[in-house]
DNA sequence: ACCCTGTTTGTAACGGGTTACATACTTTTT
DNA sequence: AAAAAGTATGTAACCCGTTACAAACAGGGT
């Protein structure tokens, strides 16, 4: 590989010269600036982007944290993300972490060491402490986790309630939750959003609530336990869209009819839910617009770190599909 | 951030030293070591990961090139790529390139700036003569672009072929085939494989072969106008799965019923052909396999330069689920 | 007493860019 | 005509680890 100085060698200038050519600042006469740029292209000279880092302390990377890469919110999530990032020059990094502590903490360290610009995490394991020594800007996606980072979120009590409430006006009468992780803020704010609405019904029981890890396989197997211990549960909110396409199969595997006995509805509005049998009626996040946003958000704490911390909150939106009907009164 | 030349300084002793004890090796003593040791911790001193690979020339990451990442395969691929490599103190990049040209060519040329150690491809774009540049390590998945580049792939005409035959076994009498893009290889082998077994079928008729691109919705959109116009079709090999669940919802949608009368089957063995109803029969791949594989034969390309090219080649398993039936004989 | 090998540590060059500062010349301002 | 501002380019330090090489000393063998 062709360094600086054999260019600047080639065009009989100095290093400096070179490097003012490349970066089009100082002053550099027009004649001089042409020989330079046919001495790079005649030995195909590309910058050493490892050694601009080292001097700049700056990678141009940013990194995305998602607990889980199966789960097609993220891949739209981290489209966005690729999508912004790209488009100012960023090269853009994508980690799983599987929920795991210990893998976020050695990814941390590892892309710190590798002088990432900035991350975006979705994370229900990290806190304040374990960012103290990270020096780069932070945004926290989907989970909040301290009021001092900045975040992009939607209004997921809200969006629950709304979920629980629509439920309600379509006449279901025992309505049970399917939670997230309760490590996860967005997971336990939907809980709240649910017990909101029917933490105070009469027909409202504990056993009414039972614990997934937003993933599809817990969501079946807890379901099939549910379904099968309370014939009578009419209609079921499941903290995301995975969880509640565990529950179409499980209520299928007991010859359960989705939407006629029981109504479900998720939270996520991914791709997957149009693909399913029946489709999925769902609490819409707008996934891109805030992998965009948090992505946006990031790159001006990039440039401007003194800036003050931004909590935004994004609306979703109920969509009808078919896995929920009008109950008729018996 | 503290510097090797802090800790030298603190643990009086040259920053030499501290080399020594960061990466163990050369001599030094013991009581030396602890010394640096004390005060790496009291500094709480992390080497700089960017001077490392400027001087070594080698950054300890490994890129990870898919068309699509909202495809439930690459997600998978991408989790066996990860493992693998994080195993290994490789730090692992994930770049979605849309099948875009440019944009890999752009990732590409980022990267080796980055002194990135080796790259995964999956490409249907690019062949030798883009990769003449690239100094590091090349493999390429799923597809294969040159057979002086390494790859790891399934053997996709038989598993079409497998997959048209067990259509007919079962009793279809017009099988057609929705193709993926025809600029990638994999496609192509699967379109060989169909034919291979109907070419010289008496009702076969180039209408049966339609093209999409690998996505859901050219697939939806493909099949709804196949299925109205050749209404005698009962048999329908789909190049991947993704397609072949826009091919259920199409049939759905046409009030066609999967598999009375008409089977489908998919090819990648995704996890989204179990949450649709009809679940989809398949060309099962070991998708973690292959991803695996992969890095570990780049891993060691990237520690053996010299060594031979490798290709490899895994078997597909047919998966019988409920998008296909024995058809009764009228 | 001498040589050889093994141990311990330090000095300084190196990797490949970037930029503060110095120098020198040209043009503009007053 | 002198001072100031603008243009053009080079020198060398800097970013921060790594390692070749040198130096110095201990212990073993002859």
């Amino acid at each position: 590989m062709a360094t600086i100085r054999d260019v600047a060698k080639l065009a009989n200038v100095s290093t400096a010269t070179v490097s003012r050519v490349l970066n089009d600042n100082g002053y550099v006469n027009s004649e001089t600036k042409n020989r330079v740029n046919e001495a790079i292209e005649q030995l195909r000279y590309r910058p050493n982007d490892v050694a601009r880092s080292l001097f700049k302390g700056s990678s141009k990377m940013i990194a995305l944290f998602v607990p889980d890469i199966k789960n097609p919110f993220f891949p739209e999530l981290a489209r966005a993300v690729e999508d912004v990032t790209n488009q100012y020059g960023y090269t853009f990094v994508l980690c799983n972490t599987d929920d795991n502590h210990e893998k976020e903490i050695t990814y941390l360290n590892a892309l710190t060491q590798k002088s990432v610009d900035g991350f975006i995490m979705v994370s229900s394991t990290i806190c304040e402490r374990h960012l103290e020594h990270v020096t780069s800007p932070i945004i926290s996606l989907d989970r909040r986790f301290s009021s001092n980072i900045s975040s992009v979120t939607v209004n997921n009590r809200k969006g629950a309630r709304e979920a629980t409430a629509y439920l309600q006006s379509i006449g279901c009468k025992k309505i049970a939750h399917i939670c997230g992780p309760q490590t996860a803020s967005n997971s336990k704010d939907r809980l709240k959003g649910y017990l909101d609405v029917v933490k105070y019904e009469a027909w409202f029981h504990s056993d009414f609530i039972v614990a997934g890890d937003y993933r599809f396989k817990s969501s079946y197997e807890v379901t099939k336990d549910l379904l099968t211990k309370h014939k009578d549960i009419d209609g079921l909110f499941v903290a995301n869209d995975l969880m509640a396409v565990g529950v179409l199969k499980a209520a299928e595997s007991l010859n359960m009819n989705i939407p006629e006995q029981l109504s479900v509805i998720g939270f996520d509005g991914i791709p997957l839910g149009l693909t399913t049998t029946p489709s999925l009626t769902t609490i819409q996040q707008p996934i891109y617009e805030i992998g965009s946003r948090a992505a946006q958000i990031l790159l001006e704490l990039i440039d401007h770190p003194e800036q003050q911390v931004i909590h935004e909150e994004l609306e979703v939106t109920l969509i009808e599909r078919d896995s929920t009907k009008r109950r008729e009164e018996a």
